[in-house]
DNA sequence: CAGCCCAATGAAACCGGTTACATTGCGCAC
DNA sequence: GTGCGCAATGTAACCGGTTTCATTGGGCTG
């Protein structure tokens, strides 16, 4: 039994320290700190205690090296700005520390390069990857998509090699949501996101099928509060003026709504109103919007334990392609009848800060 | 020049296939790669040329190894629930992308035992530690703190060797805000957060100080919005009643605008409301929300920015601690003059679903 | 008691980079 | 023309784990 000191701070401990302290040798030690079955439950126990005398911590590089696995996933999002990524990353990370699995996020802010380049970067690094770009210019990015490295997408299109996929209902959602408008009274019109967004294209199709025959009117928005503002504005001054819309998602509907209010039209007794996500403000606001909700974590919890089946090399059972349901939410902003009592059950969740 | 195939999918290539490759050794390899000054303009070209042939990648636990350098930063946090953790993220998000480095976020919702495993679990993995743990039961983790990696801490207390450290201006916040709600009326009651809440903590005492002499009245509350409410239920049944409430987060306040519009209680005629936070729904909800701004993204972006200065050695010329200043956001919840027009201005911002 | 089998153990190779140190070779001064 | 200095290059050690494969030794059978 030596007697050397930890000292630490100086040299960091190494598995080498451990099976010197412990008498045995290092392969002895890996076993026993790994909990492999071969070794003698003394020696095991030595090893142990030795590792904890030492403080000693595996380094992970040194680990991920040799096994080829680094027990980390990539989250590579468009952005991380809104509650929309939060709540994937949410999602995610309660699947990972379930799994015992690191995340590594990423975005992809600027031009596909920059994306490309970060992609690159996480060879070695991570063993999967989730990933999700709904901008079609952002979609050359495939090329640089590893062809070792498990790969989950979350609506994005990719040409060529199916990778296991997770899209939102965006058609569906769209059409049950102006169906409701239209079940009420007449003429829906919709804001629409932006044109090179898959989500957005979706769902100005489900507005479009929903609509059949009937022509619509389709503003352009860009997905943000002021743009649903300037449409609004728009709006209220038509002549004839549309009585109800179906914006493409809640920051454009609460936009919307501002403008509404500013120009004297009420709702939802002059027009009702609709948005897509279900974004925790949105029962917040007066009126509460109506709207078409996503679960957004536990899309981010699905796909990553989807992901972490592919890794762990099982072949997916069910399709490569995963739908995921959206809901029709009806609030005060399209609630003709009653003033959309909110519940005590929608009022937990959200805590701290 | 050999005319061996890329073959990819069967063996990763490594730099000795670059190597091999462009006819040099693995030595002149990894410095052209890496941009050092003693290599031929020649060779650096040959030695790129071949790398991008292969489609070579470095492994990043490879050199994380002989470097001693992941260029990784752990971010741990309490929660991922929320906009304030969402925005402490994509703050950190952006200094790091900058800085070329990247974030392995972290999550220590259990217990202590378990978050000390967690950062047990990030040795090798991360160059430095950004750290927020606001509960003082999970202090304890401070002893986990390796004494190698270089950690920041936001709103953590920790006792013993002195951490960079970012505080939020907690008290000098509430301070101001239960002054202003003074300044208009008078009769301040206060909803607090978790006892056990550092933050809470601090926002108490800025309330009672600002009461001075008088003795104020203090619900007690979690930080959630039902928690809120259920405060705001009890307010609006005392008699006599309070005329002011100032509550120690924005998701408590909410809850109790809430309850005083079923009670009855006109906002901010019968009684004005202040939060703490300013987080995005702030603004949204009517009567809007006088309330208490922290830049919550600029803070992750600056501990991020101080951890990087740490870690590449550099001593830290200013303080180790550093508070991040607050500002008092006035409106419709405490405006009796004005409709607290929203500004075009306050429009922007939140972008994409 | 000899022989065999199998579990436990240890020595050393390996993962894929970086880098200290030795070696080569070229240009220049004398 | 020879010797010197220095930049470019190559060889091999190293980072800290895991794992293959050889070796040891104890228990059991015949």
């Amino acid at each position: 039994m030596s007697s050397a000191p930890p000292r630490a701070g100086v040299r960091p401990v190494t598995i080498r320290d451990v099976a010197r302290e412990a008498g045995v040798s290092v392969a002895s030690a890996s076993r026993s700190l790994n909990g492999l079955a071969n070794v003698t439950q003394t020696t095991r126990e030595r090893v142990l205690l030795a590792a904890s005398k030492l403080r000693y911590v595996p380094h992970t590089a040194a680990r991920a090296l040799s096994t080829r696995r680094s027990d980390t996933i990539g989250v590579m999002l468009p952005d991380l700005h809104g509650e929309f990524f939060s709540e994937i990353i949410r999602g995610a990370d309660l699947a990972a520390r379930a799994l015992g699995l690191h995340l590594l996020v990423s975005t992809s802010h600027g031009d596909a390069a920059e994306a490309a380049a970060a992609m690159r970067s996480m060879r070695g690094r991570v063993d999967g990857l989730l990933l999700m770009s709904p901008y079609v210019d952002e979609q050359a990015l495939a090329e640089n998509l590893a062809d070792d490295l498990p790969t989950v997408l979350i609506n994005t299109r990719v040409e060529g090699r199916p990778y296991a996929s997770f899209f939102v209902d965006n058609h569906g959602g769209a059409l049950a949501a102006t169906r409701h408008l239209a079940s009420l009274g007449a003429a829906v019109a919709h804001i629409a996101g932006p044109a090179d967004n898959y989500d957005s294209q979706e769902r100005l199709r489900g507005y479009r099928d929903a609509m059949g025959g009937a022509k619509g009117l389709v503003l352009q928005g860009d997905f943000t509060e002021e743009s649903g503002w300037r449409a609004g504005q728009e709006l209220a001054r038509m002549r004839p003026r549309p009585t109800a819309v179906f914006a493409a998602n809640d920051m454009m509907a609460i936009g919307c709504l501002q403008a509404l209010e500013e120009e004297g039209v009420r709702v939802p007794h002059d027009m009702t109103v609709a948005g897509f996500d279900d974004i925790p403000v949105a029962r917040l606001i007066r009126p509460s919007l109506t709207t078409v909700r996503i679960s957004i974590a536990e899309l981010g919890r699905r796909a990553l334990e989807r992901l972490a089946a592919a890794i762990a090399g099982e072949k997916p059972s069910k399709d490569l392609l995963e739908i995921v349901r959206t809901e029709l939410v009806v609030r005060g902003s399209s609630a003709l009848s009653v003033g959309a009592a909110r519940t005590l059950a929608e009022r937990t969740g959200e805590k701290r800060q």
